[in-house]
DNA sequence: AATGAATGAGTTTTCATTCAT
DNA sequence: TATGAATGAAAACTCATTCAT
């Protein structure tokens, strides 16, 4: 049995199982023992990684968190010689594309939000991820608009993607053409 | 103890509890112990109105739509002589309104909202909601834009309108007068 | 309201919905709520007469009981020209005949002995029942044979009727004529 | 503590202490509590190994049932040069036997009777019991008599084991010696 | 490192009973 | 007499966690 490097290994496969539990059967369904089942571990060893229930949760949504902008950072990179509006649509589709990636990530990612309303820790998470896709979206709105003017439209353009989130976890799952492209209609509006 | 009318007094009292209760400690410490205490009767008799915290659950929300959907039907009435953005920025008032006259619904919803994502019974109801103020928000615009635009429109409007309760349950309450000035300025954007 | 001959119209009529409760739901599905619907009175009034579920189900024994030892006496009346063999198979018959006037006294019956095992009153009941069988048989039975015999064929045809009564619960039913058939042929092997 | 082969003694362990649980207190006092304090374990664990209390319920009978079959199985086997009479006798002798050898089974028995009347689970094994004694009986009684009377004495021979133990229920125990003596005198008279 | 065994705390629900009307 | 309202006690069951191996 190899010694070394076992929680490399195991802390991925048990976030990925808590994803897929989470998406089937809900926060309250998604018990140890049926993460522990998906993962194919004893629910012992949850306790043994991340020193609890809430432990796994946590790094769950950190994990979703960063692998959101991560995928972010790429994107701009990649689409670095963009500007304008197509540099702002490049996070809202990437918003959207990391649900697509993950068509799972919506319903937990929505459970995550609920559950950040009555603890510290996960409203301190969901705050930065909140924080950081508007600084993100400020950050290019800035280069075609007043910061004043940048600042609320990057509030609208943040809640257009919550709010599309939102509804589409209603639907099952985010129409991301439709969404892209209402929102880019609205930029082009207020930018022109 | 007074033998008739205690339905039409424990119900609302018991969905009252219920509401503060999810308020104060989310949606897994709302125990039927909890709403109990709260309301000052025994835990039993949840079971006796509404056979079973499920069902109690199911009222509240219930509850919760009724009464914003009442709220919106009055403001629509006392504002029937508006027009154009305003009568649309009516629906959006009374939406940030709702939030505002009880504050502890914007997490209460949201919790819902999670819920809705496991169980068919609060999909539906959410779907009732979600149906019911799009349909609100085309019916105003379609006077002022063809019926193709009337629908893009409301659905930006109602993402944005949801996503703002969804960022503001972040931050402890919605700023209402910012939401409505800058959907607002959209509306002026799109419409003129 | 009639004030007076309530008790005499209540009782026999809570304990018939007591036994149709039991047969239909066994003792432990048998609450005083389904009894109380069952005779379309609140559950409350059990109390009233019975001072409690445990009182009407002890009324509700002694009144199968009383019933068929009053029925065991008018069939020993109308038959008792009948002599020998004849004048025990009444006893028998009468036995299966109360089962097939109500059938669903067949698992209430029986019923009531597994309650018998674990409660002083209802094994009193039961040892009454029990006892005064056999003693009726005894009384028929010391005519034609000696006592010491007699008393051996009663605890055996005793024996046969609970047995048969045993496994026609099983089945939904008791086969009186088979059953009686048999019970004969024995007899009659035993005293011709 | 051991970590394999725990099931093989926990669950003839739990079963035995249902046993005497039922047969202390009766079906409605025999609470996983009262079952789990009797086997000296939390009453949790009846749900780890049984999957609730009724599959604990459903396994003690199936052992009772096992067990006097097998017991049934290994006189036959010791007396298998015995013949007419003899033979039937055993299966009658074993039948008495097996409450000698475990007084308490009388009442848990005659208690899953009374289940079995409202319960499917139940109602099957009761008939597996009921099916196979009579079965046993004819197999025996066919060498020494036709066919259609073999199996009109083994009915009646079943009946009064059934009948003798009912009756020995209500007394604390069964008179092996007087049923038997009383039984074969029977098979005497109908077989010489 | 990993697990099966075991538990205690806590959840919903059921139910007989009491009580004011 | 009869009832709806209300409750307390207790039931089965769930689940995160701990522990010896």
């Amino acid at each position: 049995m190899p010694k070394v490097g076992m929680p490399a290994i195991r802390k991925p496969q048990l976030i990925q199982a808590a994803i897929e539990a989470i998406d089937e059967r809900g926060f309250s369904g998604a018990t140890v023992s049926v993460i522990g089942k998906k993962a194919g571990v004893s629910p012992a060893i949850i306790n043994h990684y991340f020193g609890g229930k809430n432990g796994l949760l946590e790094e769950t949504m950190k994990s979703l968190i960063r692998e959101f902008f991560l995928l972010l950072k790429q994107e701009l990179v990649r689409g670095k010689k963009a500007s304008g509006i197509d540099k702002v649509m490049i996070i809202v589709k990437t918003s959207f594309s990391h649900s697509q990636t993950q068509p799972e990530v919506v319903k937990v990612w929505m459970g995550f939000w609920a559950l950040a309303m009555h603890s510290h820790v996960f409203l301190r998470l969901q705050r930065v991820y909140s924080k950081r896709l508007k600084t993100a979206l400020v950050m290019e709105l800035k280069a075609i608009l007043d910061i004043q003017k940048a600042r609320e439209v990057a509030h609208i353009v943040a809640s257009l993607i919550d709010g599309m989130w939102l509804r589409g976890s209603l639907d099952g799952g985010i129409n991301k053409s439709y969404s892209t492209k209402l929102i880019r209609s609205y930029l082009e509006l207020e930018i022109s």
